[in-house]
DNA sequence: ACAGTCACTGACCGATCGGTCAGCTATTCT
DNA sequence: AGAATAGCTGACCGATCGGTCAGTGACTGT
C-alpha cells in the first residue's frame, strides 16, 4: 500500500490551501496524518520541500498548457481549445490553483512558488499582448482569479454540493463569455 | 498630524492583505513604521485588536450595501445601481477585500473576519435566492472573487499601471455582463 | 543468525512568535 | 514647580515554529 508519502502530500496541500502556508504547521500535518513531525520530516527533508512535493504536478500541467497556447495561432478554435483544458486543469489542481492565486503574491522567494507565479505572468501576458483594451486584459484577470476563488470556497458559499460535471459545463460557459474576443457573440451556436 | 496609529491601521493593512496576517509579525510592522513592537501593542493591544481596527471601516460600508440591497426590490435598475456601489466599495477597500477573499477562509474563529465572512455569505445566498441555475451562482462568484483578485495583483500581472476611473469602467462594464440575468441583453442600450 | 534498510519516534535546539512590564522622555495641566 | 498623561522603548516571558539527531522496532536479503 502506498505509505504515507503521498498522503502527506494531499494532507499537506488541503492545509497550505485552505489555511495557508505559515499559518499551517509541520505539527498540524503530522497529527492530520497520524504521524508525528520527525515522520514528515523523514519523508520530506523540509516543510519547502513538502509544498514543492505538493504543487510540482501542477506546475508541470500547466506547463505542457501553456506551452501549447504560445504555439498555437489564436484561432477562435484554439482559443476554446485552450479555454476547456484551462478549466479541467483548475478543477483537477483546485487546490494547487488556489494556492498560488491566494498565496502566491505572498510566498516570493519560495523558489517553486515563484516557477508558478512566472507561469501566470506568461498566461497573463500572453492574453495582454493578444488584447488591445484594458477591459480585456481584465477580463482574463476576472476569469482566473475568479474560477478559483468559486471553486475553491463553493464550500462555504455554495449552500449544496454541485456535481463537478454540472460545475464543468457552466465554468465553460462562462469562461467562454468572459474570455471570447471582443465583438465576437457569446453564443457562437446563434 | 495624526499620530501612528492611522499609519499603522495602513501599514497593517497592507502587510495583512499582501503577505496575510498569520505570516506577518508584529515585529515588521513595527519596523515598517518606524516604531518598535511595544509601541505598537501600545496603539493596539494585540494583533487582533490590529486586523480588527484595520478591516472595521470595510465591515460597516459593506453592512450598508447590502441593508441597502436586501431591502430594495431586485429591479434592473437596482442591480446595476448595486453593481456600481459594489465596484466603488472594492476599489476603495481593495486591500480589506482581498483579505476577506484570499484570507477569510482560513482566519474563522477570529471573530472580525467572521463577521466579514457572514457578510460574503449574506451576499452570495441573495444572489443564490434570486438564481434559479448553478450557473448564475457561479457567475456571482466568478465576478466577487475574479474581481477582488484582479484589483489586488494588477500590479505583478498589469504591466503598466491603469487609471482608476477607466479601472472602474471596464469593471462596471464586465461585472455588469457578468450579473446581468440570464437572457437579458448584455448591452441594454442597443 | 546477522547486517542493512525502512518507517518512525521523542528529546532537544535556536529562532521567532505574540504579549507583559517597568521605566524613560516630552508635553500638558493645575 | 509639580503631577499627570501620552508616546514609546528594551528586557523579558512562555509558546510554538522548523529542523536535527540518536535511537528503536519491523522487515528483508544473505
Amino acid at each position: 500500500m502506498s505509505t504515507s508519502a503521498e498522503d502527506l502530500r494531499s494532507i499537506a496541500l488541503t492545509e497550505f490551501a485552505t489555511a495557508g502556508y505559515s499559518a499551517t504547521s509541520l505539527h498540524r500535518i503530522a497529527d492530520l496524518a497520524g504521524l508525528s513531525k520527525s515522520s514528515v520530516l523523514y519523508h520530506f527533508s523540509s516543510k519547502e520541500t513538502l509544498l514543492e512535493a505538493a504543487v510540482a504536478p501542477a506546475i508541470q500541467r500547466m506547463e505542457q498548457i501553456l506551452d501549447k497556447l504560445e504555439a498555437s495561432a489564436l484561432t477562435p478554435e484554439g482559443r476554446r481549445a485552450f479555454l476547456v483544458e484551462f478549466v479541467d486543469f483548475i478543477l483537477q489542481y483546485r487546490r494547487e490553483v488556489n494556492m498560488f492565486i491566494n498565496q502566491g503574491p505572498s510566498l516570493v522567494d519560495v523558489p517553486v512558488i515563484d516557477c508558478g507565479n512566472e507561469l501566470v505572468v506568461r498566461l497573463a501576458k500572453f492574453f495582454a499582448a493578444n488584447s488591445a483594451t484594458l477591459e480585456e486584459k481584465m477580463r482574463f484577470g476576472i476569469a482566473l482569479g475568479g474560477a478559483a476563488y468559486m471553486l475553491c470556497t463553493e464550500d462555504s458559499l455554495a449552500l449544496q454540493a454541485a456535481p463537478v460535471d454540472e460545475t464543468r459545463t457552466a465554468l465553460i460557459v462562462i469562461l467562454t463569455g468572459l474570455l471570447a474576443p471582443v465583438g465576437a457573440p457569446v453564443n457562437p451556436e446563434d
